[in-house]
This record gives C-alpha cells, structure tokens and sequence, in this order.
DNA sequence: ACGCGAGATACTGTCAACAATCGGCGTATC
DNA sequence: GATACGCCGATTGTTGACAGTATCTCGCGT
C-alpha cells in the first residue's frame, strides 16, 4: 500500500493557476490508469478529499468529468465506481480504435518529412534490437511510444486526443496484459509495414496498414480470451 | 430517440431515479445545441441555478461534465463558456467523424439483414421525394435519421455515441448552416452508393463509401470556406 | 438455527455562506 | 488629455452543514 515515496505526493498546494478540480481529475486518472483504484471499486468522496486535503465539492467535479470521459461510473445515492470494461465493450473501442489509428495513418501518409520518417526508423530498429534481446518489458514502452508519435505527427489534435482517451480506457480492461501482449516480433513486421506505406506516402495504403495492425490486435484478444467453447471444463 | 423538442419546460422537480446534475447536463447540452446558448457566450452559475431552480453545485457538476464532452470551455476564476470551434476544429472533426462512419459501415455491411435493407432503401427514397419537390426543410432530418440509423445498426455502441458526440460538436461551428447543407441530390447519389455496398456485404467497400461521404462533406465545407484551395488533388 | 424487520450507520445529494479573484470605473497625477 | 493606480461590484472557488437514502447490524419471533 505505501510504496512510491518518489516525486509524486497527495499534495496539490502548489497549484493555483488552474482549478483545484482539474488538478484533481488529473490525479484520480492517474490512481485509476495506475491501477491503485481498481476497476470496480467505490470511490469515497470523503476519502479522497481527505487525501487531498480539500472538501468534497472539487472531487464531485472531478468525478463528474471523469464519467464523461467514461473511466467512471455515478449511480445515484450508491457512489461512484471505477468503470470496469466487459470483453463486448473492449473489443468495440478496438474497433474505434482501429478507426482512429487507420485515420491517422492516412493523414500522416500524406504529409511525410524525411525527420518523421527517420523517427519512426528508429523505433523500430529499437523494438527489433529490444525484441531479439528479450526485454519484453522495455519492449512495451517504446511500442507505446511508436503508436503516439504516429498518431501525435497526424496533425489532428482532436483525432490524437481521442485515439489517447480510449486506449487509456483499455486499461480497465480486467485482462489488462492481454491489450499490452502482442507479437512482439510479430508485431513489428506489421510495424514495418506501417512504415513503408507511410513513406510511400499513399494514404489508401497507409489507412489500410494502421487499421489492419490494431484490427489484428483485437483478433488477437478475442482469440486468447474466447478459446472455442467446446465444453464445459472440469 | 426519446428526444420530445416540442413542449419543454425548464422544470425538472419530476426528476428522482437520476440525479440533478445528469438531468441539467442534458438540459444545458439542450440550451447548447438548440442555439439558445450562443457559442463563445459566458454561461453564468447563478442564472442558471436560478433558472432551473437549483444550487450552484449541481450546475457546476453539470458544466465540467460538459467540458469534458468538449461542448464548454472552463476559465479558471472567469467562468465557463459555450466552446467555439475554429474552422481548423471543424476540418478535424470531420476527420474523426469520416474515420468512424466508415468504421459502422464497414460493421453494419457484415452483419446486413432484409429489414436493415428495407429501412435504408426506405430512407432514400424519402430523400429523393423530399429533394424532387424541394423540401430541403424536411430533408435534412431524414438525412440525420439515416446516418444515425445506420450508426445504431452497426452494432456498436461504444462507436454510436462517439459518432453522435461529434455530430454534436459540430453544432457549434459558427457556420452550422454549412454543415447541414450538401449537395442533397448529390448526397443522395452517394448514400444509393452507401446502400449498394451495404447490400453487398462488402466490408471494405462500405468503408470507402461511407468514408468517402463524409470525406466530400469536409470537401465541400472547405470549399466554400477557403475559396481558393492551396492544392487540389482526388 | 434462520428469516425478518426496526434501528443504526455511513455515505451521497444538495444547499447556503464565506473567501478569493477578476474586470470595470473613477480619480489623481503627469 | 492620456495614463496609471486603486477601489468596488460581480462572479467564481471552496467549504462545512444539513437532509435523504442505501446498506449493515442486531434483536426478535418462529
């Protein structure tokens, strides 16, 4: 319980240039996306404002914002829950997603730099090396990375924020290491692929690309998690 | 669609099984989209807590839920105001929107259905009758229906209420006549498109086509915006 | 022992009051 | 006459208190 005594503390004292509210949405997201709130579990007003050293009010706004952008659920008289995603849900914001992904493939495909390109090389010659070396848990990082430069370099700020929002969701996801799984080498060929369309600079080809990697993805977690349901296991 | 526009009172005493802030989120997002609250106007806590009868707790919980739908902007210390999107904004959504629309085209061709069929072909034969005899009034809600049938039949509802939300969104562009309007026979041309792919259970060419059409949509919006287009391609 | 209902409890929903901050307006000064 | 300064009204930020509701506990009857 009382670990990670680094940088981040409970404390918001420093800031006055924006609301308390915000800040407060800010931290909350990060004990959901964390994991420290699990998916399912009651959010205490009092609790938290306790933590936080503020009355109930802010939180209530806080909590308010994060059910519009669904990583909370408020029934009435009862609390507010951390959402937890069912399996159906999960595999619609990969279909979302892949939209968002493919979209962002096709816009960046048709405003290549030699700069962009090189960054994205480089990516991937990081994953290869990472890959090939065995060190899965540095891999997911940087593949993380890979997929929000891509998205980031699209140059739609709307379509980058959404794409960001529901892959933050995925995390409520109960089988959250399967959304982070994946290939790896596997993976990465579909990486290469991504690339070369995007140099190419055909966007057709590059939406295409971008929606089949995350298309495969969910294939993937459907696959690992509806494993032919013959019979009723002993 | 439970949506009765015609005798609304600013009244929610009947309200009980949801809570006052949920209610005065669909109010104000009421206020929003119908106009009433001009884009770029100040929302001012106590005339609405006045105006519907409430405190201004429940009124601030509704407008930072609001804000996280992106319809306000809050200011810390200055208020809330009614967000105004940029044509850039626009240009953006229409990506966004173009991605997803093509997504539930994509969906809804693989699982088609004779009355799914029917209600679509049903559609447009409303619109050619509305657009022959010059009932542009009438014709842009069926034409909202059929999208909005064809994102509800997708089976998606993750990707439902994305769509709808920007949709929305788009309300508050301060040319909203431009979006509404549109080629109306011409559209048609492209929705009997939509329809064919449709019936032909063709995934991928639904996407093109449902894409295409929100994509020729973005076109002509920038067209008669930025009347002279730095480079023209397709 | 077990089901059931009244009371206790803990929490959320709502409100009114207090504190802090911003913008406008008038005035003084150069 | 123009500009800088400071006061004041208006509005938001935050808080603590009160009311209503769901859940839990415990005693009672069978």
């Amino acid at each position: 319980m009382s670990s990670t005594p680094s940088r981040h503390v409970d404390d918001l004292s420093v800031v006055k240039s924006v609301s308390l509210a915000s800040a407060l949405v800010r931290e909350i997201e990060r004990l959901i996306l964390t994991g420290e709130l699990e998916p399912g579990s009651r959010i205490n007003e009092i609790h938290l404002a306790n933590r936080f050293g503020t009355s109930r009010g802010p939180i209530r706004e806080a909590t308010r914002s994060l059910e519009a952008k669904g990583l909370v659920e408020v029934v009435r008289n009862r609390g507010v829950f951390v959402r937890r995603l069912s399996t159906e849900e999960a595999v619609e914001i990969y279909d979302v997603r892949s939209a968002l992904f493919g979209q962002a493939g096709r816009l960046l495909a048709e405003h290549m730099t030699d700069e962009i390109l090189a960054r994205l090389t480089g990516f991937i010659a990081e994953m290869d090396k990472l890959a090939e070396s065995g060190e899965f848990d540095a891999y997911y990082p940087v593949n993380l990375a890979f997929h929000s430069f891509i998205v980031d370099s699209a140059g739609n700020k709307t379509l980058a924020a959404e794409y960001r929002r529901f892959v933050d969701k995925l995390h409520l996801f109960r089988a959250r290491s399967l959304v982070q799984g994946g290939g790896l080498a596997v993976s990465n060929r579909e990486h290469r692929e991504m690339v070369d369309a995007l140099a190419s600079g055909d966007g057709e080809r590059a939406f295409i690309t971008h929606w089949r990697h995350v298309d495969r993805a969910k294939k993937r977690l459907l696959a690992s998690i509806d494993p032919q349901p013959r019979r009723l296991s002993s």
